[in-house]
DNA sequence: AATATTTATCGTATTTGTACGATGAATGAA
DNA sequence: TTCATTCATCGTACAAATACGATAAATATT
């Protein structure tokens, strides 16, 4: 059992799911405040911050990377993370542009 | 370990961590639009549409009422949901909200 | 009263996410 | 070259999410 249907569902069902999972963690959330605070965007400064183990903190880099959320490159032994802000206005079109589309039908509904 | 740290990051990190979770899977965002269309927003209605199982459905239903997205009224042997369009709308803006804060931020970043 | 319908909940199997120590790879400094 | 710094990845432990069959609870229907 549990196995995963999430591809039953339509393409844009799955592309918003897989954006709010991605800032379904107040760990994330928190990274994006740092990367668009901070002009030094370095894992260890966000390491400082966050309650987190450096292990972790890189996880987390990943998976908002792996998203498009923010990009990386490499600087020396140190790498630079930024926030993707074309990508970012995206999702956030495409999630607002979900909810205009739910209140259009708003009076069809039975309560 | 994987002791949760959730509660170690801000309030407000938190609650918008919390409100993508609820919207972090297919099934709930399908439910949604399910909920925004239908004028008889019944649970067995939604098991038809979902290629899910009525026990599952009724497991997300429950998710996203605990979050306080959706609403349900006993109506008979049957079920009533509705969108919570007052908390919906709460959320959107606290999400559009925490966008915004990112963007001021904009040209101090290094990159 | 007996039965059917509808939904919630329980128990459980499986998968995915979260977290961290340890280690390795890459670069800069000595 | 040697050592220190910085970060990614591996392995692993544990927690949480996902999915469903079975069952219970509540109300219609007969």
């Amino acid at each position: 059992m549990a196995v995963a249907k999430t591809n039953e569902f339509t393409q844009q069902e799955q592309d918003l799911a897989a954006f709010a999972k991605v800032l379904s963690h107040p760990a994330r959330i928190a990274i994006m405040k740092v990367l668009a605070k901070e002009n030094a965007c370095i894992c260890g400064r966000i390491v400082e911050i966050l309650p987190l183990a450096q292990a972790t903190v890189s996880q987390h880099l990943k998976e908002l990377k792996n998203a498009g959320l923010i990009k990386g490159t490499v600087e020396g032994p140190k790498s630079c993370y930024c926030i993707n802000w074309e990508a970012m206005e995206t999702f956030m079109n495409d999630f607002n542009g979900m909810f205009s589309a739910l209140q259009l039908e708003k009076g069809k509904s039975c309560c």
